[in-house]
DNA sequence: CAGAATCCAATACGATACTG
DNA sequence: CAGTATCGTATTGGATTCTG
């Protein structure tokens, strides 16, 4: 087991660590949601937009984009009419989705507890 | 098994639910690390910052005013000369540190796996 | 020490309109 | 359908300075 140095340290307590550029990708509102949108299989843009309340088409591009450039999700385009495209998860995207399923649950089981917004 | 009904349905993927918010707040890098930090014990907002290097004061005051407002950890004010000024976790800040220290292993974990920076 | 105050740069976001 | 382009606002973030 190599710890990996090739990259520096492995601490998200680092900034200069690229752990701390995942971590803001993953503890990530939208990241969050959107993760978990796909873990019931591929998706099209309108459903992930229709399932994430709220999000804009601007930023749920943004977002998409952003977990496709750092391999959590695939993008894939059918040529047909009406235009079709997919959003799945990569192997990656899969693991991914374990914790933050966690802690979507975990929130939604313990949202008693949280004082009322202020 | 009541799933409440007193504050809206239970659901992070509504916009109007509570859990959005609570799920925008611990679905946050910093309040993550924040969190994460508190695990060993009660912190100086001086070591807070020596840890979660990167972090401006402001910020980080921000981030501790917020889960602290949340519930999630308390503020004790020793008034001494020079002042010392404690912050330790909740009950609920505890609990929720269960996820988030699995998604912050995960990502440590994982990072080799993830494609290089573009 | 632990922050508050201030100023300013960056960017994130929403709404709208438009395109392949 | 699935975005992109554009605009303007709003929020965030950093650096610096100051105070109880």
């Amino acid at each position: 087991m190599k710890p990996d140095s090739s990259r520096g340290p492995l601490d998200v307590y680092a900034a200069a660590c690229p752990c701390r550029d995942m971590l803001d990708l993953l503890a990530n509102k939208w990241s969050a949601l959107a993760l978990g949108a796909l873990e019931t299989g591929p998706q099209r843009f309108g459903a992930l937009r229709a399932r994430l309340q709220g999000i804009s088409p601007k930023v749920l591009t943004q977002t998409l984009r952003r977990l496709e450039d750092h391999g959590l999700i695939t993008r894939e385009v059918f040529p047909e009419v009406p235009l079709r495209v997919e959003y799945d998860l990569t192997p990656l995207g899969k693991d991914a989705c374990v914790p933050l399923a966690h802690l979507r649950s975990w929130v939604e089981g313990n949202i008693d507890r949280f004082p009322a917004e202020v």
